[in-house]
DNA sequence: ATTAGCACTCCTTGCGGTTGAGTGCTAATA
DNA sequence: TATTAGCACTCAACCGCAAGGAGTGCTAAT
């Protein structure tokens, strides 16, 4: 058996109207909604195909019909490809991503929670963003500096302009010839290394040669190495997620724990990130519907990811989480008018104007 | 009428019983619960009483009774003055904390967060940390330094050693020499200043004499401005917001939206921060029963909190939020042992030694 | 191929009765 | 006078049952 136009136009329908009342949906709504002139007898027909060919379920004999996870991937695909030839109209959200972004808001984390906020509100359900990870790790600039007598500041700034500070308690007493030359000797041995390079010989070799401040030499690496560790679990930033409860489907305790905790504790949606970064589909858009998802939590929701790149390299993933029965429509087309947004705004002017944000921690 | 000692006895034995269970308890259960052998008949007399007097309450006739916020409010005050003398006895709690801050994690963030997180493991309940507050904002350290051929990096240091980073792009070449020039500019005008002394006169006559590079002076200043206004957000962690749902009288969907929304609108939780902070009560503990809580949201829930302190006037609210029928025996004894602790740990080496922790952002 | 008609399913709602925990009151008791 | 036993009463919770209704599948007619 095959899907004609006709049970694609049907299949469409049910899913509309789910997405729009919760309900599963019967056969005479069908036979009123669509301008097919179809009696609801031949639209049962066509459902009980539908039925056998897996897009539909019935919850029980005697019910409607709602979408199965086939049946939504299905209408994602096909609405997809649909939407492609569609310009992107200016919409309310980019009004509201654009006047974010000039209010010169100079730290990437408070831009980054405004637009989850942002998104939340907008589309009435939960969001993530994950801040852009630095491929690259190079060293580019290591200083010490004397703040207080006893007192020393380590700055790290990495490629990416990353940026690092630690405090150093010091016993003995420097000199400023002796911190110029400590400076000296960490920026001409470390200055455009990668990161893993700095291996246990290296660090021997840096000591000896500080010969007394050998120790302060272990603050400064200690310091760079949890700059390393800290990379590893990625900043991540949620919304919204009270929005969950405007959705019964996901508003009984047992899930809506389970979904709070895992928006609580970020680093279960690390496995969402890593995800969506690896495998690329062109448009860079992701839907993962019901089981699809990678988190296990999530298996009653569908997640809407859109990744985004600032500088090369730089990649982040904005995701959107809410009921199967979400409006893919129009979150797609959100995220994707977000995600070429955020696309070219950062890559048009990388030249001296360059933005205003710098990836402070 | 007067409270006697029965009484007292059989609305202790009351709130027990319902703190336990969750269920309005009734008179034979009193009777057979506690040590009195009196009828469950005299009891209902008693009970009868304690229900005028506003102690208890029934929630409907021929259901047991349940305590009101006064009869609450009346246990807490006579269990924290008979707990006043019992030893502090190293608990499991405090094993937890100690290994946490031994662990020379030097982030603060890091360490408040875990501490949220074993609070909240520990007790059940939903938790929240704000970061200690420094209240001095004297200027104590600037400096420029050059990262890139056209990239200079701002370094804040204020008292209390909260650092922040900028990144200024600038145009114009620098040598060595001018940058030397401006820094020295900047220290020797603005070290030590308090950040509400640096006024436009100020400004003006330091991009008076920074001659060309008034610019970059005023990029500086600009960084130094978003230091103060961050200062107005406390940083807020919070966790265990899923503990709310083992508690059914928290759990329906509105209450809990509302209570999961404040959790993560950390800015709602400031309001109780500032409450803690400047209400002092000497014992540095409070206990929000329903009402009483500072935030609307939290009308349902019981509130207790502990201020501690670092160094002086560096000030920080550890809160634990819970059902009206929260163990407060179990969470004041186990925010008191965490508060002293903590009073205790950082006041005791305030010299050379001195606490892994800097207060990094 | 489509549709009208009909029997059937099964969830939902509402109703009445029962149960049981708990109360308040009264009268008896120590 | 304080306590207690006893009893009638209340009310939420539970259960079973019937009615209603939305929806289906099937069959026969168009």
């Amino acid at each position: 058996m095959d899907l004609d136009e006709r049970k694609l136009k049907i299949l469409q329908a049910i899913i509309r109207n789910y997405l729009e009342t919760g309900e599963p949906v019967g056969s005479r709504t069908i036979s009123k909604y669509t301008d097919l002139n179809l009696s609801s007898a031949t639209i049962r027909n066509e459902m009980s195909d539908l039925e056998e060919l897996g897009y539909i379920l019935q919850p029980h004999t005697s019910a409607g019909r709602i979408p199965s996870d086939k049946g939504y991937r299905l209408y994602v695909d096909r609405m997809m490809l649909e939407k492609e030839e569609q310009l992107n109209q200016a919409t309310q959200e980019v009004k509201e991503l654009q006047r974010i972004l000039l209010e010169r808001e100079d730290k990437m984390e408070s831009v980054l929670k405004q637009m989850a906020k942002m998104l939340a509100t907008n589309t009435n359900y939960a969001t993530m963003i994950s801040a852009p990870q630095v491929r690259g790790n190079k060293l580019k600039f290591i200083q010490l500096s004397r703040v207080d007598k006893c007192q020393l500041l380590t700055t790290i700034v990495v490629e990416g302009n990353v940026i690092k500070n630690s405090m150093i308690t010091v016993d003995e007493l420097l000199d400023d010839e002796t911190l110029l030359k400590l400076n000296i000797l960490l920026n001409t041995n470390l200055n455009g290394l990668p990161i893993e390079e700095i291996n246990l010989a290296m660090i021997a070799k840096l000591k000896q040669q500080a010969g007394d401040h050998a120790g302060i030499v272990a603050e400064v690496m200690d310091a760079v190495a949890s700059q390393i560790k800290n990379d590893e679990n990625i900043e991540i930033y949620t919304s919204g997620a009270n929005n969950i409860f405007k959705y019964p489907e996901l508003a009984d305790n047992q899930r809506a724990s389970e979904l709070i905790t895992t928006f609580e504790e970020k680093q279960l949606l690390t496995e969402l990130v890593n995800e969506t970064l690896t495998d690329e589909t062109g448009t860079g858009i992701q839907v993962y519907i019901g089981n699809e998802t990678p988190v296990k939590t999530m298996k009653d929701c569908s997640v809407v990811t859109a990744t985004y790149e600032l500088e090369e390299g730089m990649k982040g993933t904005i995701g959107i989480i809410g009921p199967r029965r979400m409006d893919y429509d129009k979150v797609i087309d959100t995220l994707k008018t977000l995600k070429s947004q955020l696309d070219t705004i950062y890559k048009k002017d990388d030249g001296q104007t360059g933005t205003k944000i710098d990836y402070d921690r």
